[in-house]
DNA sequence: CATGAATGAGAATTCATTCAT
DNA sequence: CATGAATGAATTCTCATTCAT
């Protein structure tokens, strides 16, 4: 009896309608008006839906994540490959093109990152993301460090300076596109990898 | 004969208000009215020497690109530094800490690349500006292959891809805080360096 | 044959959902979604049992009539009180503080005199609550002039002063707390209605 | 040099604006835009003068206090009237007809009293405000009490008593006109504040 | 009867820009 | 040049009411 719930997927489709427009206009230029008219609802709807705005991004930040998280898993699962590889399949997802290659969500995360610098709750789910990211990565590093016996002092520092590359990349990717010419960003990123893992003294311990 | 023209000055004054406050509260946060407030200014003075609020962006694009540069060129001036040496201050100058650090100056060009999302004429002086560094990192890459008998071929994408880790960090130094420690930056980014550096192959040179 | 009808309850509940949620925040305060909160209803039910949000108030206003008659009628009722206890009877069923005391009956009541302000449809419901309670009033005023020789004329306009103090010290209650120290509205109230039969003169005197 | 402030003006014109609209429509029924067309300004105006409603809110109460106050003291003004005579010039002040009368003060009065309910800010102001009046008025009371040589004991409740009358007939002319028939109100408070004063006791004083 | 999504008309507030002084 | 008031469009958000299910 009554009225079945869809709020699920009005949000959902909200969600996708802000990352539609935000990957056009930005934050600041996706209305709640406008916002609405890319998923064509009723403006009111919105904040049936939505108490804020600022939910709504919130809520498109968590979607994001799962984005390249799947494309990394779509590159690794179910094959058992060595560490090398994965660290490559790690860059591949974030910057190659490919045909999952996702734009607009590169350009929602430029635009996610900007908000983050003066909206703190988007702050917060923008670090958690990157922690999160970052976490990953060192992780894969870490294997990589093993099998050569490296070191893996300092592989916190060496994620991180990978993950900056890769925000840098789809930063200028938009704003100065040309700097980064398509398809060279991977290999490029590659190299940087290299220069850290080799920065890093193998293990002592040899007879 | 009426009183001397200040125009210049008050320019001045007025972009250097606005990097303050978009320091602060990004571009969007800084109304016209807080602009006036930060130059100590009546509001409508702001208009009489600028066009509108675009305008001193733009200009406040121009500031920024001498900031990093003179920073880069107190570490050079005058002595004669051998190749490596030279990059290794530029990449100081970019995220070294010292006492010339001008953590707003970085704010200011992190909000400038989100505003370069969006707006046609931010991004084509953001692009310019982007350029430039890029040229002239590539320059100085080029010449420490060249000391090291490495060929200079792809040095073009070699530096944008430092120029996009040095953008990454000042997003992630912003909006991630913590993600790279403090101090760490430099080596990092000298450690990416190496590794797009190694991955030159030497020159052919045999006989 | 169809369920049984349900709707005296719910209207009765939807009723008392308004006076809890307008208790504290005012008829503005209570918007639709609210009242049925309050009353776990669905939204839409509310408008299905009344046709609008006004026809709500005007249904608490009935509601609370009777609470404060029930008050005043538990004091007298089964007793042969004289004519001076039970004009204390009623200043004490409206002020007094007893363990019948309904303070948020007290404050809706005194919102509902606020939107009496601007709604003439209020207005009309309030000023017949107003004028039944005086004319209950008069009567006890009467009864107790009439028990002591003195004149019952303007005796309408003195039941209208004492019911004006009421809710003058229902609104200062609620507005600006500590004015009248709790406990003693009674008893002033009391005092001021000493003061209007005094000054009915004696009557007549006939032979 | 440069354009005169006319911010003093404005804001008096804004704040009488919504003195005239509250008394027709209550708070909430002066939208920004109404009380910008009372005042014949552009809505915008109306915030570049003030931060927010609220705040025209706050400066309204601050002139009425003003009004009453006047009244009163155009009553007192240099003339060396007796206790008695003070009293009711305070209470004519507040409740007698005459040319001065403000009906629309009286009108935004009691809306204030009624937003006073709900939101704190001007539950403050509101509650000073009557603090102020019921403290002029015990002071008259006390006056009056050395004057007949009457205990001054609980003529702060005295006073509180009174004022509730006067709220109460505010608010019953307004919500329930003709309750409280014109030009009744004087002399009927005039009587409740007899019975007040009768009760205190005579200063025990004898030899 | 009941549910809860949907609608659309305002509401307050912000702000770049203009302009009288 | 300088001041600061004035304008009006745009923005986010609220909410009574309607209605499909």
């Amino acid at each position: 009896m009554g009225r079945p719930s869809n709020t699920g997927q009005r949000r959902r489709e909200i969600v996708l309608a802000l990352g539609r427009v935000m990957a056009e206009r930005g934050y600041d230029g996706a209305s709640v008006v406008e916002i609405a008219r890319a998923a064509r609802l009723a403006p009111g709807l919105i904040h049936y839906h939505f108490a804020s705005k600022g939910e709504i991004l919130l809520a498109l930040v968590d979607r994001l994540r799962g984005v390249v998280r799947r494309r990394f898993e779509r590159r690794v699962a179910g094959r058992r490959l060595p560490p090398r590889a994965r660290l490559e399949a790690w860059i591949d997802a974030h910057v190659g093109l490919g045909r999952d290659a996702d734009p607009a969500a590169m350009a929602c995360w430029v635009n996610i990152g900007a908000e983050a610098l003066r909206k703190p709750e988007v702050r917060r789910v923008y670090a958690e993301a990157v922690e999160e990211e970052r976490a990953l990565l060192q992780g894969l590093l870490r294997e990589v460090l093993a099998a050569e016996g490296r070191s893996a002092a300092r592989v916190r520092e060496a994620a991180a300076a990978l993950l900056a590359a890769v925000q840098g990349a789809y930063q200028l990717g938009l704003a100065a596109p040309g700097t980064i010419p398509p398809g060279t960003a991977a290999p490029l990123i590659q190299r940087m990898a290299e220069g850290l893992l080799a920065a890093q003294p193998f293990r002592g311990r040899r007879r």
